[in-house]
Parts: structure tokens; sequence; C-alpha cells
DNA sequence: GTGGTCTAGACCACT
DNA sequence: GTGGTCTAGACCACG
């Protein structure tokens, strides 16, 4: 798994890491049973304070999605990937819905927002693509 | 001009003033010379403290779309639409564009997003008509 | 007497018209014994409301450099003169020195600070010719 | 570093912390990467509410001079020493400027402003060397 | 009536 | 600990 932190987007640092572990599982890299890297080592390679990437870890656990293993560290749990697919779906759709609520209360004509809407698709693939 | 403020939004309350009001602007609804509600006033109808309103205010004159009149009020500036219609796009834009690569990096496969963004798409077009 | 009003300067309108007629009086323009134009005229000549004028009248009353002659207006004294050249000096060095103070605080080498003052000087000097 | 604020000056504390913050960095007292001192610390030295200062920081932030540090504190800029100088300088000429404007205006001949100049010239010169 | 500044103190999120 | 937001209410200058 390979981590992208953004230091100063809005979006908080810790939520930043649950959401990429999340998405992590959803799509299978991260299978149940495996061992995610210690708060220091991650915290390390993200450049981040350990705190905060204890935190996130917390708030993973809280969810269910991962388990502390006494002396081994923390485990993806079984029924992580099931959880994680749904979390996932709910929270892209959660964003796509409230940009687009957004552009509604714009009174921005509805093609207007279409055309944005498929111009930013077309670009991201398009990224992804490249990747 | 109908504001609608979510207090509980994760977007500060001033904020959410802001970009109502530019895009109340956008819109034609607020035209230059116009005098907009007055601090008291807006507060009045939002439900929020005054200090709150009056710094949206002086967000709104910083990037030059309206300007105090002392003692009168704060006016639209003759610039304020072209400027507030680009500011529109890009406020859209930019939300819009940030949820696709949200969507992009949760490794969703492209056809589901898509899914996503029309379900959405028709969801808030069918409010829109119902208003 | 030509007044000169900048509505969006930071100084009051009322004390614009203030330190004007101040100055007025000072340079023998306006000669003791002369009748001002009334409230309403000169707010119609400034564009600016007759309040902000009444204001400005009375605080120049205050000062005692212009006397209510009832039914008729309000006339210069014969006071006025020497008053307004002592103010006019105590306005032009306090303002002097706390704009050289101001330049002083902010760590500007002392031979920078005699540059800036003598290229706005020749500027001030050239726009005075010019008129 | 050490600041100056004036509480009953007709130019508002927080702008009076915006400018000599401003003044400090372009003097090289504040460092790119720096941490400038807390908006709670800063308020107890000088004597002002928090909410002062935070705002003369928001002020630099949106200049873009410092830059905040989630949970650390605002950091100096790599741009900002650069941006200060020019900004110094803009801020020093303009007042100079405004005060001999005014002083062109008081119809005060041209000799009698420049000894005022020299003599407040002289006092502030007087007064830094012996500090 | 208008906006602008300031103090006061609460609460929150982040590190 | 850090900054950010908000409510509360006072006072001021201006028109």
């Amino acid at each position: 798994m390979i981590f992208q932190i953004r230091p100063d987007s809005p979006i908080p640092i810790y939520e930043q890491i649950v959401t990429q572990v999340t998405f992590g599982i959803a799509s299978g890299g991260l299978e149940p049973g495996t061992l995610i890297p210690s708060v220091r080592e991650l915290a390390q390679t993200l450049l981040v304070h350990p705190n905060t990437v204890a935190r996130a870890f917390q708030e993973l656990e809280r969810q269910g999605v991962v388990a502390a293993r006494r002396g081994r560290g923390m485990e993806v749990t079984p029924e992580a990937p099931a959880a994680c697919q749904k979390l996932r779906q709910d929270i892209v759709r959660g964003r796509i819905r409230e940009a687009l609520r957004e552009a509604a209360s714009s009174a921005l004509p509805a093609e207007d927002v279409r055309l944005l809407v498929e111009e930013e698709l077309a670009r991201v693939n398009g990224q992804r693509r490249r990747k």
C-alpha cells in the first residue's frame, strides 16, 4: 500500500489515513490477517506525528476493521473487507452527493454542471491511466 | 435571496455565507449598486451571531465583490458579477474534482463511480424540479 | 475655496472638511468676518450628507474658529487665522512625525528612509507646480 | 522580536500586529521556517485578547507570509522575506506620501514643510541612537 | 440606522 | 500544547 498524505489538505491527516486504509482493505490490497505497519513505522514513512497515526488506528479499531494482536501488532479482521467495501461506497457517494448538492444550490444551469462533471471525470480517468 | 445555513456542516458558517452571497451575485439575484442585507438583519434571519456575518462580509469585501459605504451599508461592486461567476464555477468545479479524485483513489471501478455520479445527479435534479 | 473630499479615504469626511476649512483660514483664503457656505449648500456641492457637514461645522464652532451669527450663517472669527495657523502646523507636524516614527520602527536603514522622503517630497512639489 | 502596541492609536491593534510582524520578517528578525509566537503567548505579552492576535495572524496567513502548521503553530514561509521587504517599503512610503500630501494641501510654504521634515527626521534619528 | 474593533470565554479538532 | 470558530455583548465612528 502506498499512502498519499496531503498535510495541507483541509481533511485532517488522521482521517486521510483512516480512509486510505479503508480503501486499501476494500480494494483487496490489504487482506484479513495481514499485520498493518506499526504506529512508529508508519509515522516515520509518512513524516507524521506518531500520535496522529495512533489516532487513526484507534478509529480503525473502533470501526472493527483492524484489531490489536497482543505482542504482534494490528491485524486486518476477517469482517473488514465486506465492511470496508460498504464504507467505501458510502464515503464516495457522500462526497459526490455533497459536491452536486452545492452545484445545485449555486444556480448554475444543470447542463453546465453536467459539463463540469464530465470534464472532471475525464480528467481523473486520464490521470488514472497515466499512473 | 434565500440563504440556507447548515450550522452543523464542517464548513464554517461564515464561509457558507460567503459562498451563498457569491452564488447570489453570480446568478443575478444581487445586482451591482444594490445594498446587501445589513449585518444585523442577516444575522437575525440566519439565527447566527452578527460577528459571524460581519466576518463573512469582511471576506467578501476583501475579495472586492462588495464595498462598504460608510454609514449606509455594503454595496455590490460593478466588477462583482463577472468575478462571482468565475468564482462560482471554480468553487463548484473544485468540489467536484475533489470528490472524483477521492473516488479514483478508492480504487472503485470507473463504471461504479460513473453509476454513483449518475444516481446523485438524477437525485439532485429531481429535488430541484420538485422545489 | 475648493474642497477635495475623498469619500474612500480612511480619514472621516467630516474631519476632511474640518482640516480643509482650517487650512483655508490659515492660508488666508477665508478671512475673518466671511460667511462660510451653509450646511445645505456645502453638502450639495460636496455630494455629502448634510449631517456630515453639520458635524464638521459643529467641530469648527467648538474650536472657536467659526461662530454662528443668528439669521445670517456662520462667520469666521477674528481669532481664527492665528489659531488656524498654529493648528495647521501642529497637524502637519503630527502627521509627519507619525510617518517617520513608523519608518524608524520598521528597521529600514536611515538612509533608505531619507531617500523615500526625498522622493516623495519631490513628487509632491512636482504636483504642486503642475496645478 | 519586541512588539510595541499602542492601544489608543487610531490604527487597529490587529493591524499594528500585522505590520510589526511584517517588519520583523523584513528585517530578518523572523526567518523562514521559524514558528512565530503562539496566539496565546503573544496575547499575554501584548496584554490584548487572543482573538485580536488570531485575527492578525489570519491576515498574515492570507498574505502568504506565514502558514499554519496544524497543532504546532504558524511558520514563516520561504517567500515571506522578499514579500515583507516590499511590503515594508510600500507601507512606509505610503505613510510618508500621505503626510506630505496633506502638508502640500495645507498651503504651508514648501520651505516650511521641509523644515518640519528635517526637524522630525533629526528627532527620530536622535531617539534611535539613544536607544 | 450602518459597519468596525475589541474583550470575554466556550468548544472543537489536530499534534 | 496549537490554531479555528462561534456566541455574547460592549463601545465607537459615521451618515
